[in-house]
DNA sequence: TTGACGCATCAAGATTTCTTGATTAACGGA
DNA sequence: TCCGTTAATCAAGAAATCTTGATGCGTCAA
């Protein structure tokens, strides 16, 4: 699946430019931070890389559940895996973190065009 | 609905200290930009203060759907309005997207402690 | 007042996402 | 090779979210 690396750039300049491709990749972020169970594991992985039998063993619930919620976040590009043995280590990709932030960066710097000309003429 | 004020410079500082609430509060944010639909009525929103019926016309899709999304929006905190004659003007919340940008920004900058010592043992 | 407009809200069905328990695959040690 | 461990995946049901069309409510102008 290719990647369109010019994207990230433009987000961060303007939010005004977003393309289709780039709406439904920044959705798919925003998705994933949406629960609370997933940021309980972005939250662990913070402060580094983590197997999964760690996560597993702090969030006390069902294997196959975190096991989805964890292909939920590598689906959306903010976790990376490798394997070591038979342990699987997850760590944050800090690229995908800096695009969003940057997305989000952008949205607030951005109020400062027309002040509510009359509405609907 | 009385606010904890504190929580927001907490976020800042740091993930790991996130209480229940916070989560809660926190997904609930990330719920509300998962949507494309919702993301340009934010994008649109970024340009300043705009009222209803120029988002419908930009949008061209159902006025109750758009509706629905704007208030979704509204609730997570993202949004403000207010009524002027027959006409309601909405406009981002720029506290809340800061404090948003702080959480996003403390993921991003978390990740010094611990490489990944032996797992399990 | 009355009627048209702007927009929120509601109800119902469609769609998506989440949870649970069972199964499967990969790996390493005995 | 066999077994136990680690963790992904699958299938089915439950729950949440979204869309659509209808309805209601406030505002303004005639």
């Amino acid at each position: 699946m290719p990647v369109d690396t010019s994207s990230s750039i433009d987000i961060i300049r303007t939010v005004a430019s977003l393309t289709a491709k780039d709406l439904t990749r920044s959705a798919g972020w925003f998705h994933a931070l949406s629960d609370e169970t997933r940021l309980k594991i972005l939250e662990r992985l913070s402060e580094g890389e983590q197997c999964v039998c760690d996560l597993t063993d702090m969030l006390d619930t069902a294997q196959s559940r975190l096991s989805f919620h964890r292909k939920t976040l590598k689906n959306a590009g903010l976790l990376t895996d490798r394997r070591d043995g038979r342990w699987i280590y997850y760590a944050l990709n800090p690229e995908v973190i800096e695009e969003i932030d940057g997305f989000v960066s952008s949205l607030k710097t951005q109020s400062r065009r027309s002040k509510s000309s009359k509405c609907c003429e």
